[in-house]
DNA sequence: ATAAACTGTAACATTATTTAGTACAGTTAA
DNA sequence: TTAACTGTACTAAATAATGTTACAGTTTAT
């Protein structure tokens, strides 16, 4: 999983958690990086509809829909992460053996219904539910 | 998902394909690799339980279970291969902020999750299964 | 108007992880 | 007792992830 999931679901925690316009300083100070990768990973956010931002002094993201109704599914497709996936492909296409030639596209397909696995679960999981992990937590 | 995955299932449906002893050399033509790695690998597969081998000349790795029964979630096992997981961890632990010093161990239960919901997925796929899409795709 | 405080994005540097390759001690069969 | 293997350690190379710097473009406040 990449890193980016982890500071999405980790600023709209935050954002929904302050109820407020944060700038991407505040935000990388909590999620400890810097600002510029949170930009980074808050303009694939915006793209996916999931925040909004202001632009200009005293701008930010702002977090505005329902907690309970936005999924770590949505924030897993908005910041293009696969939750399984390899690049390394055994093999070699242009082998006369079945195997050899094969068996990549084959492992691939099987990546790709662990996704699918994956999202489902995720689909499950609100920001609203992490934030009561959170604080359930002692 | 690691390569050494790939490797073990593909090292697998050859052995179970050829029906007969093969050395390290022999599978890492077939995997596109190395013969030290395919040694490292197989080393964890016999560990595992899934196969055998023989030491000394003319010496080699055997697949002897039925294939029928060998599922992805066994050799998932077997190589130490985690389908979800993520080395980077937001937050601070030593942070007053409950977000930043909750966050990662959420997230980390989350990606344990998401690992279930794949195994689960593993355990209904067979090497014979495998090697069916490999000899079905034309 | 214009300065200040932002975002968006590109380019580059650094660090971490994966894969490849080499070497050799230990084992077995002929 | 030699030849052909595995098992494993160590090093090198390639790739991917993360951090950093910089700056153009946008908006707000004054």
């Amino acid at each position: 999983m990449t890193g980016e999931f982890a500071i999405a679901v980790h600023a709209l925690v935050f954002l929904s958690y302050k109820k407020s316009t944060l700038c991407s300083e505040t935000i990388a100070k909590n999620v400890c990086t810097n600002p510029a990768r949170i930009r980074k990973v808050m303009a694939k956010l915006k793209k996916g509809g999931l925040i909004t931002t202001k632009e200009g002094a005293d701008g930010g993201y702002l977090f505005e829909k329902d907690p309970h109704e936005v999924t770590l599914k949505e924030v897993c497709e908005a910041t293009d992460t696969c939750p399984v996936s390899s690049a390394w492909r055994s093999g070699d296409m242009n082998c006369e053996c079945l195997i050899a030639s094969g068996i990549a596209d084959v492992m691939d397909g099987i990546y790709e219904d662990l996704n699918e696995a994956c999202k489902e679960k995720l689909k499950s999981i609100s920001i609203s539910d992490i934030e009561q992990m959170i604080f359930k937590r002692n």
